[in-house]
Order: C-alpha cells, then sequence, then structure tokens
DNA sequence: CTGTTTTTGATGCAATTGCATCGAGATTGA
DNA sequence: TCAATCTCGATGCAATTGCATCAAAAACAG
C-alpha cells in the first residue's frame, strides 16, 4: 500500500512559482534588450562566452553542450547557424574522426565583446539594481542547493 | 561623453548563472517526470490549474497570459490544442464580441488533478529535498526583488 | 454621430526545438 | 581479431515558437 505523496510545503511552491516568474522576466528582458541593441539571442552569446574561455577558443560539442545545458541536436544546429555567420569554425579533432573542435573566430569574439556592453548593462539594470552585494551572495548559495546532486 | 556600463559585480553574475541553471535543470527534470508518465508539459498543467482557480473554472485569454507569461499567438495556439483534446472550451463573453472565456471541462480538472499528483511529488523530490522551509522562504523573498517593478 | 484609435484574438509564414534515427568511427570483450 | 556495443555529431520530419499582420469589435475624440 502507497501513501498519496504529501503536498509539498506552501514555502516551496511559492518558491517554485518565482522561480519560474523571475527567470522568465529577466530572461525576457534581457533578451529585449539585446534584440533591440540588433544582436542575437544569449545562446549565441553562451556559446562565445564558453568558445573564448576554453583553450585556444576552442572546445568540442559535448564540452559547450554541458557548459551550456544545450540538447545535442538544437547545438549543432545552432553552430551550423553560428559558422554561416563566420563566428565559428569547425575543424578536425586531433586523433579522432568522430569529434571535431569549434574555434572561436576573430569575428566572434568581436561580437562576443560587443554584446557584453549590453549584456552588462541590462544585468545591472535588472538584477544588480534590485539586490544588494549580499543579497546576490544569498541568492547563489540557495540556487546551489537545488542544482547540487 | 558617456562612461562604459561598469561591471556588474561578480556577485551578481554568478547568482544570474545559476537562476538560468538551476531553472533549466528543475524545469528539465520536472519535465522529464510529466512526459514519462504519459503528461503534457507545464504549460498546459499551468493553464488548466489558472482556469480551476478563477471564477467557475473560466478566465479570459488575456487573464491566462498575464497569469502564466505565455505570448498571446503561443496561447491561442496551446487553446486550440487542448481545446481538440476536450479539455478546456471556448464560450463568448456576455456583452463583447471580441473576447471570450476559455472554461475548464471535467475532463481538464481530472487531467490537472492527476498531473499534480506526478508534479507534486516532483515539486518534493527536486525542491523540497533540497532546501528547508526557511530557506524556501528566504529564496521567495529574494525572487521577489527581481521580480517587482 | 462618425472617423480614428485601441483592444482582442487568429493566422500565414519563417525560425527553432524536439524526437527519432542514422552513419561513421572508436572501444570493448570473448 | 573481429563482432557487438558505444560515442559523436548530423538530419528528416513533426511540433512549437516567434514575428508580423489581420479582421472584428469596442472605446474614444471631436
Amino acid at each position: 500500500m502507497q501513501e498519496p505523496p504529501p503536498e509539498p510545503p506552501a514555502s516551496v511552491i511559492r518558491a517554485w512559482g518565482r522561480l519560474i516568474r523571475a527567470e522568465r522576466i529577466v530572461v525576457g528582458r534581457i533578451e529585449a534588450e539585446l534584440k533591440s541593441a540588433g544582436f542575437p539571442s544569449l545562446h549565441w552569446y553562451d556559446v562565445l562566452l564558453e568558445l573564448k574561455r576554453g583553450p585556444e577558443g576552442r572546445l568540442t560539442p559535448r564540452e559547450i553542450e554541458e557548459a551550456g545545458l544545450f540538447e545535442q541536436y538544437n547545438l549543432s544546429r545552432l553552430l551550423d547557424r553560428m559558422e554561416n555567420k563566420g563566428l565559428v569554425r569547425r575543424i578536425p579533432f586531433p586523433g579522432d574522426k568522430r569529434r571535431q573542435l569549434i574555434e572561436i573566430t576573430e569575428e566572434g569574439k568581436a561580437l562576443q565583446w560587443r554584446m557584453w556592453s549590453v549584456y552588462g548593462a541590462a544585468i545591472n539594470r535588472f538584477i544588480s539594481a534590485k539586490l544588494t552585494d549580499k543579497e546576490a551572495g544569498q541568492l547563489s548559495a540557495l540556487l546551489l542547493k537545488l542544482i547540487q546532486e
């Protein structure tokens, strides 16, 4: 015999609802800023930033996938689009013909840089302005608990 | 002359990254549970729940849109799909021929209920298990600051 | 009133995402 | 060694989302 699962606590349900809302609202606002400045979406930015941080500006698709929580098939096609725009370049992976390395181009680096000026300003406006440094730290710590395991 | 915008504080950048990650990870886990139990996505659930709470199980599309942060065109088509499955019904809005009321059906109510047993259990597993009641309250309070304005 | 503007919901079309599966190349295990 | 399995990335096709715009009805302004 199995009991029905206990109702989640009201505090948890409220936190969960706000997590979804806060994420959507802030992402929406930031995406709107990027778009109105003529830039592509945050996904593009994420790929560019990960690559820039990687050794020699290179990562395998799998690494990008994990870092940015992409689906394999979505990333594959996103990289197609980015390659078409000259932001990244696919190069062979030495010693394994299945794999490949994605390398950020100079153009890609430049775009990441230009996007950051808008993105950073948006973060300031939509997040820094609403939280003290201490509160931001508390928020990070709480969210980390959710991510772990 | 305009200064470049100051870099957002590291604490804020970290919190922002975690907000995105936490949301995606938890949504992903919960959606996976729902799907593997044969249920539709959280969007459907959100619509059903809002309707169930509304007076007589009825709301206008605009009200659902605002409550669930839907785009107008997405909601319009989501309601098409839900109506096709017999979960909701469109009825005329008395005194305004532009508007309409969306009414949840008995089938819709039943689905919301069955989904909740899986959804609630998932919330327990993925959130309640990770946060104390007090922490959930702190998280809500911090996220509220982000949402406001 | 009556012409203009606003609100509400729908829809054609393009872009993106999700799902299933594929082919090529590595890796494993008897 | 070599057949079976697994990993990596791509892709056909369906579903969903985003964008622009529309038509109808209501609200508004003179």
